[in-house]
DNA sequence: CGACGCCTTGATAAATGTCAAACGTCGTGG
DNA sequence: CCACGACGTTTGACATTTATCAAGGCGTCG
């Protein structure tokens, strides 16, 4: 999937929430967020996109969350009429399109789950879907502050300082840094969590 | 959209977490609610379908969350595979199951957003869903029961009830009996909630 | 009509949020 | 190059919300 590369900033806007869906975007390189903020000044954040992840694929008029770079970033933007009249004459790439789109309901689906489970848990969930996705070896380069996993976690930045605090007592992880965190022991991250979905 | 219709009693199982996703599915009439038990007994509602709803439509191969009918329900059975054949050939088709399968992120977005806040919004939040997708005039009839309230929103059947006995002393609401729910007073239960898509 | 299961209500406990302050780190300017 | 300052993080004490445990009332369905 082609596009223009647009590089952003960081914490600089990619779109607003409420601004009419024109494009979708597909992260070269660096990081994205997709965010709401509440009228009372809480943060939520949607979830985080990082190299080769597609986002602002929506389907009403509007953008329901903004989105904004966590790092400085390139993305590459393509008009979503454009890709959806693409994908009408070409059969692979509408199929594509469609996975992505329950990639994306899955990855809700899941975040929603985690979101019902005690402050340890969510940490955990967390610490793991970074594993799987951006870890190199053992060690998470976590391009997000605390706030940004706390707003993820529907948690106090406290909660998750804490959290990571007991995480590293028990040897599960090490932090040598703030953003590094180098996974010890990945048996205990699986503790106390979802019944895994293969059988 | 057709497929074979067919029956579920209620509360029966129409597909289990970790089955092969072989089909997809649409409600003709009753109610469909997605659950994921985890290993301790927790149980989480991902979402409620009803009539003209689809579901089952997940990019894996296996399904993440299990499927039951509400109440006594009649289903409409695709399978997948024919489906995505289908929509191969036909832009219009491929274009409506993109634009399904968007909703649906929109929804467990939606969703993972309410699970963060406090236990009365995400029940003014509920009756709110409930009110777009099966009031009529300003009388909700809920399918579901105050355990299925609960593991939607993430929380206890005591607090769900405590909060709706609030909802009801404010005359926000009134309940002539459990699963009947009458809109009082549309406007309170936008109060204190996430801020309006719209500019 | 009766019994089971759901719903409600109350008392108490546990988890997380809030407020406040100290610490560390990183960037900047002298 | 070093010192300062701002900001993010951590830690602590306390408040608040919601879960848990328990019991009674009531509706619903056989």
């Amino acid at each position: 999937m082609l596009g223009i590369p647009i590089k952003f900033d960081i914490d600089t806007e990619i779109y607003g929430e409420g601004e009419p869906v024109e494009f979708v975007y597909k992260v070269v390189s660096g990081a994205v967020r997709t965010v709401k903020v509440l009228s009372d000044g809480r943060r939520k954040i949607g979830g985080f996109y990082f190299a080769r992840d597609i986002f602002g694929l929506e389907d009403g008029d509007e953008h329901s969350l903004s989105a904004e770079a966590v790092t400085a970033s390139t993305v590459r933007v393509i008009k979503r009429r454009t890709l959806v009249r693409l994908a009408a004459d070409d059969g692979e790439l509408a199929e594509e399109l469609l996975m992505t789109a329950m990639h994306e309901v899955a990855r809700a689906q899941r975040h929603a789950l985690m979101l019902v489970m005690t402050a340890q848990e969510r940490v955990k969930d967390f610490l793991r879907e970074m594993d799987e996705r951006i870890s190199v070896g053992d060690l998470v380069q976590l391009p997000m502050w605390r706030r940004d996993i706390a707003d993820y976690l529907g948690l106090t930045v406290e909660t998750v300082s804490r959290t990571i605090t007991e995480l590293s007592a028990a040897s599960t992880i090490h932090c040598p840094c703030n953003r590094t965190i180098m996974l010890r022991d990945r048996a205990a991250l699986q503790q106390g969590t979802v019944a895994t979905v293969s059988i």
